[in-house]
DNA sequence: GATTAATATTTCGGCAAACGAAAAAATAGG
DNA sequence: CCTATTTTTTCGTTTGCCGAAATATTAATC
């Protein structure tokens, strides 16, 4: 409260006394290392594609070539980033790929999610997600593919806007509205289908039922041709830590196997929330 | 060949002229930029426990507490690290799995690897890991567990060192040998077990042996109790990209099950390195 | 509930360290 | 062989980082 009262001051207002510097293009955060946030910026270029050369990821992070340079050969010494020994080109380097493994063991996602995981996918074979919210944003964090030669393809570690998805309406749902307000702004937000959610009050009414019933479905609202049910996953002190979905291609789901289909997905929702909480020494 | 020369001499001369700034303890990399490895140091910390203070982690990377504060802050504004709202305790962000995961797709591992791998599992009933090299050590990158009660518990994004675990000598076996001594220097290495290897004689008779045979394996070389055969997965280019692997506890693996085992791994990394070929354009 | 201890955050002046323009070297293309 | 493009190095300038120390915050102890 007070905290973000501060914050919000200092960021709007911010450094009263020293006028003229604010207006640097690339709004320097206060109080942030500049030379680690354009270090993390080639980062996040370097995930993106798997091509890069010098002067297109300088370009992209809007740097100097030479400054870029700098920063990428950092990166890797430090194993960050690799570049091809004959094309020069740039890539994310393995070290990227290790540290940030180091963060899914936070769900003890192998010991509990994964098993029930895969008996649901067993069970109903669809494809099996779980999902954890970043801002307004949900992260795929683990799945089971189903053996199904028609599919949902969600690369691990994707993000999906939050309000047109089953697991990110889920995230959402059991937020307080003010900060769901404050994390998506007020809308209209972008359509990427015919049923996707634009208006903050549609959500608004969503979210109260899903709190109601437990669930929550994606009714083609992200891709058309996709439907998805979710559940939360809470961990032990209740708060919704992640959520759990099954997807598949609408025409493998209609009305009535969806409707039998509910009940299992909740079960295996539970299940994980119980371990979880068993779990929490 | 030119370019090594020159690097070479790079890093052993170094800076002919200026005399006197080499010892400064934390040996800044010439032409580094040290608030960039800073900040990677502390990701590279948080990635190793989950519950970290900011004393202890400004100890680990050998900070000042408000240096470190700082750096923090920054990785926290672009979500590659988190602070506990009650316990003030810092850990992984979202972002750096996000970026970590993008490191994947590089073997088209789910269109390409995964698949064999899993049927690899079914037909053998234990569990199969690929691997890719770093430097001296092997980094998982991909596993499909069994079903078993008692099995192998290797986490992704793990690093194992290479001379004393399947994948990691089938990764070596296919490099020059002036190539293998200076990544692991002439030895001896740490032992784990009483098989693993420690002198470079042994290891480069070993390699040989691979080489020859098309495979590798592990006998309980890294842990008691643990036997595994690699093989190699080669690339378009023909050179060894990554080592698939089949482990699991001696007790399962005699002699015989394991002879007839061997031809069903090889034929699964020649499945996948054939694909690999196609894939590449 | 006052006192102490431990830890997290902010301040601030000095100066190393990062910066980027430009030159040089390497590489590719014609 | 020359030109065009991209990568890498150099170097003088100054900015933005640094870290000691002050302050705020939280937890622990009596």
């Amino acid at each position: 409260m007070e905290r973000n009262a501060r914050m919000a001051e200092t960021q709007a207002a911010s450094i009263p006394s020293r006028a003229g510097r604010r207006r640097s293009a690339s709004a320097a955060q206060r109080g942030s290392v500049r030379a680690l946030e354009r270090g993390l910026a080639l980062l996040e270029a370097l995930a993106q594609t798997s091509h890069n050369n010098l002067n297109d990821l300088a370009q992209r992070v809007q740097l100097p070539a030479s400054t870029a340079f700098r920063l990428l050969d950092t990166l890797q010494k430090h194993g960050f980033a690799t570049q091809s020994e004959q094309t020069g080109q740039y890539q994310l380097g393995v070290r990227a790929f290790e540290v940030g493994s180091a963060f899914l063991p936070r769900l003890q996602l192998n010991d509990v999610a994964l098993p029930v995981m895969k008996a649901l996918m067993q069970e109903v074979g669809e494809t099996v997600n779980l999902a954890i919210r970043d801002q307004a944003d949900a992260v795929y964090i683990a799945q089971v593919e189903s053996g199904q030669m028609l599919r949902m393809f969600t690369r691990l570690g994707a993000r999906t806007p939050a309000y047109c998805s089953g697991v990110g309406k889920v995230l959402l749902a059991w937020l307080p509205l003010t900060n769901v307000r404050s994390l998506l702004g007020v809308g209209p937000w972008p359509a990427f289908s015919a049923t996707t959610i634009t208006a903050f009050d549609v959500l608004e009414r969503e979210l109260v039922k899903i709190r109601h019933l437990g669930y929550g479905m994606d009714n083609e609202e992200r891709e058309a041709g996709v439907r998805c049910v979710a559940v939360p996953i809470t961990d032990a002190t209740g708060s919704v830590a992640a959520a759990l979905s099954l997807s598949a291609p609408s025409v493998r789901l209609s009305e009535d196997r969806l409707q039998r289909t509910i009940p299992v997905i909740v079960a295996a929702g539970q299940k994980i929330s119980e371990q979880l909480c068993l779990g929490a020494r």
